[in-house]
Order: C-alpha cells, then structure tokens, then sequence
DNA sequence: GTGGTCTAGACCACA
DNA sequence: GTGGTCTAGACCACG
C-alpha cells in the first residue's frame, strides 16, 4: 500500500509476471517453447538485456528451462506449473489479508468490500 | 505478485506505511505529534536521513504538516485522513482484483479463496 | 520561483514585513512605540522568542531601537525610514525584472502582463 | 520582501529553478536528456545527492521524468510545460502585486516604476 | 552507465 | 529541542 508515485516494479519482472500469468491461464503450457531473447525484446520493445535477466529468473524458479543453441522452454515438470498457480494465488490473498488487517478491517469487511468491487468491475480486461 | 525476492520497498515507505496504518486504525488521530525525526530513527533503528525522508513524503501527502522547530504534527484535516482510509482500502481491493483475474480467476473463486484463507487464519498478529 | 511547496518564510521575518508595511503605509512613523515582546506575541500568537527575534532584526536594520526599560520604537531617523520604502520598492522591482527575463520575457511582456493582473484584481485586499 | 540576509533557497531548489528557466527559454525541450545525475553534480559543484534531490522535485512535478538506467527526461508533455510558463509567469506577477500593494503602492505606481527600472537595466545579464 | 536508497555525520535556522 | 539541508561515500537494481 501507500504507493502511488513511480509505482515501478522493474520491466523485467513485469515480463516474468506476464508469461507467468499465460502458464496459469494455460496459454502456455508444459514443454512450449518461449521467444528468443531477441525475438521478445524486439516484440516487447525492451533491451534484450532485460529479457535475459527475464529468463534467468524464470529460470531460477524453475519455471522455464533453456537448451542450449535451442531456446528457452516451460519446463515439464508439471507439478512446478501447478504449484505456480496456487503459489500466486496463496500469496496474493495472504498479502491481501494481511494489508487489511493492517487497515483494521475485519473479514467480514474484507468480503463485502470485494463483493463491492467485484460488482462494478464486471466486464473489464486489460 | 511473482515477487518473493529481494521483496524490497525502501525503508523510509515502509517506514510512511507504518504510520498510515496506525492513522488508518486510530492508534494517530488528527492533530496528534508524531516522534522527532532524531527520535524515531533510533527507535527504528534507521538513519535520521531516512525518517526525514519518510516524514517529507507524508507531508507531501498532505497526512502530516511540520511546525517549524516544534515537530511533525497528523494534520488536523479530517477529510485527508479519512479519504486515506478509502484510498488504501481500494487501492489494495483492486489490486487484489487485478492479480487474480490475470491469473484466471473468476470472482467466485476469488470470494471462496479469500474466504478460505480467512479462516484458517483466525486468531493471529503480526 | 518554482515554489509552490510548504512557501514558508519564518515567522520572525513574516512579522518583520508587517511591521515595515505598515512603517511604509505610515500607519507606524517615526518614534511610534511598538508593543512589548509579550503583547506582540499574544496577539501574534507565536512565542515571544520569535518577536524577540523580529525586534532584533529590525533592530539591526535600524528601523527600530529600543530604550531600556521603555520599549522597542519606531526609529527618529526619518531617513532611514524613506530608505526603507524606496529600498522595498526597488528590492521588488529588480527581482521581479530579473526573474521574469529569466523566463525569456521582454520589457513590453512584463509591462503588459502586469497591467492584465492588474485589472483583474482590481477591489482587493488580505 | 524585507529580506536581504541570509536569502538562502536550498541548493536543490534553485538548480531546479535554473533548469525550469531553461525550459521555459526553450533551451530545454520536451524529451531533451538532462545531465546525468553525476554529471550534473560535477558541474554544479555540488554533491550527487543534492542534484538527485532536484530531479525527484522536478519529477514530482511532472517536469521531468526518470527511465530506469537511462536517464532523466524532459517529459513528452507539452502541456504541462506550457502550463510551467504561465504558472511562473503569473506566480511572479501576482507576488510582485502584493508585496506593492503592501508598500501602499498604487497600480499606477506599480507600472510607471516598473517602466523606471526596465530603462535603467536596458542591457544586461547575468 | 543510469537513477535510487541509505548511512554517517555535520551545520543551520527556528521556536 | 525541532526540522531542513548538505556532504561524503557506499551499495544496489536496472538497462
């Protein structure tokens, strides 16, 4: 909370959090391979120094696994895939949570408070 | 989301998200006198520098004002403080909406999993 | 220029200017008796430290002395105080002249400008 | 007014005030580069931290705007930079009015010292 | 290379 | 005592 200025999460998280949402949204799955380096930094309009550290993060968590001279790929370890899912989606509620309760608001309020938004938020995307 | 790394938000908005909390849940009411700057880097265990910093960006919010020589002071507009409340309360429900819908999950999942996640956690603090 | 944050000029100066406007104004002249520091600074509302300061300041400008025991007055130095109203003046003017050609005006800019404010704020006061 | 001691804007705030003269002089221009924080500080003789100060108040303002390992940035809106020329033109003017109405000076006052000063300054710099 | 944050420690103006 | 500014120098994340 509290944010609000330069928000900034750095653009190659941001990436990360891009294809991470697709892996669990299915639009990417097991074993597909992702653009080259350059490929996506050319289609996303970043430096490609970006991308790799992009990878190399995604890599780190095991989500992705690159061959050598054949490019980076979801890994196929599917259980990481699911575990990915309701990893994100364990901490987004945690942190959700625990900012409330912060707030001093009880659950009740936190229910109904997002019954509220969700309400006047039908029919969006990005 | 993605995070769970260097995490990291500077120490001085850790330190203004402190405060706003404690404004947010009445433990700061208008017109209360926040610790001097000296006073609160040592009980925070941070550099002077660093709470001078966090102190200007509260009165850059308009949350505190500082009296030459005297202190920093809640400010005694209600409607700032109360406008915060509501702030942060959407500012972390949308955000919450938004991760989750990214990830793929219709509202009624997110209500259940919240709901979920509420009750295994009855009875806790910080 | 380029302000438009917590402005703050102190107190003690801010409390200088009033007395030199009114010194200006000729509602205070010459060997008028100024209040005590205490009285000033109840009606001021401000500690008497800061009018102590103010008298100073004055003092040391020479538009005000003060007589032990009987108060702080309005110099009898009449020179001085036609000095201060034309030195005000010119203070004013030069800085407004130099500030606006750093903003790239022209002589007829400023003149033109000022009378366009001018009229628009004619029937005022604090 | 009334001053002359101690004048003393902060360091960062008047290299602040040199940068918006130069946009508004159009020396600067929406997109330009701005010195590298570094740079800046080399040849503003002053230290890096202070000039980091003056580029996140002109961030703060809207003036400028920071691309992570890039570099600061006049900002691409030209609006707000229009708005920086009147919003300075006319902070100036209105000030100028107010301390002369002060000093119990006439409108008629105001133009024809103005005029005095503009004849006996005609060439000069800084 | 860039900006952003932080510490350490100093000095000053203000009340 | 208070906050505000500044220097010196360090470290980090980012592109």
């Amino acid at each position: 909370m509290t944010d609000d200025f330069h928000a900034a999460k750095p653009i190659y998280l941001q990436i990360a959090d891009r294809i991470n949402s697709q892996i669990v949204r299915k639009e990417l799955i097991a074993g597909d391979k992702l653009p080259s380096v350059r490929e996506m930094a050319i289609t996303s309009g970043v430096n490609p120094n970006t991308v790799q550290r992009t990878y190399s993060e995604l890599e780190r968590m095991g989500i992705v696994e690159t061959r050598r001279g054949q490019g980076t790929f979801i890994t196929e370890d599917v259980k990481i895939l699911m575990d990915l899912r309701s990893h994100l989606k364990e901490k987004n509620i945690v942190t959700f949570i625990e900012d409330m309760k912060d707030m001093g608001f009880t659950p009740e309020e936190m229910i109904s408070g997002l019954r509220e938004y969700l309400q006047s938020d039908s029919g969006k995307g990005e």
